[in-house]
DNA sequence: CATCTATTTGGCTAAATAGCCAAATAGATG
DNA sequence: CATCTATTTGGCTATTTAGCCAAATAGATG
């Protein structure tokens, strides 16, 4: 399914998948500090190398990172700064979770 | 998995994933106009009312959404008022999409 | 140009998620 | 209290996603 196509519908739910699973939100936070190459981002995610490289695959296509290749590494960087305000609203959800189960 | 003894950063992810499907985005988008019942979020998403129903158990455990109960019907609402700022960021990023592919 | 390094791609398996139907539940109403 | 309505839960199948390994690629360097 090629984003270019997508309905804007779609490709918001693209980009907030992007950032759903762990370890891309994780890849995320990292690079709100600045750029990073694809092998620092294996280390601190821990897995293997092409399991990271698909997790930036896919958020590239979303939309969140940009990517710029130097020398031999890839950088890869937010494309947007807005992750914070993003995150700060992911919080105040996250802290209060849970709470209300009348049903 | 518990939620309550989940890690902030699994408890983020969840909050996250609870807004990453398309139909759980719209009834995020929706409930921004005030609450509604679940009966009028089925109509809406045009599923099953138990697929309807799974998905406000996600998100209202997620901490997303809380439910009320009057009369016969539950109506669910928006656990917190910032929807629109991440929403803003989510636009941001779903305009760019695709643009940089560098690799 | 042979090789080395960083990264991506293909292919596969395991795990998670979504959706439907049928059955259970909870509370309102006759 | 029998029944009706709105919603949730259980159980199942199909689809999607995640992760690893091995192989391919692209560009840098001797």
């Amino acid at each position: 399914m090629p984003l270019l196509t997508a309905t804007a519908s779609e490709r918001r739910s693209a980009v907030i998948k992007a950032l759903a699973h762990p370890s891309r939100l994780l890849i995320a936070e990292s690079l709100m500090g600045g750029e990073l190459c694809v092998c620092d981002l294996k280390e601190l995610v821990g897995a293997d190398i092409s399991t990271v490289s698909k997790h930036l695959t896919l958020m590239r296509e979303a939309g969140v990172l940009n990517c710029e290749k130097r020398g031999l590494n890839i950088f890869y960087s937010l494309a947007c700064d807005c992750l914070g305000e993003f995150l700060r609203c992911v919080d105040k959800l996250a802290c209060g979770g849970n709470k209300n189960t009348c049903c």
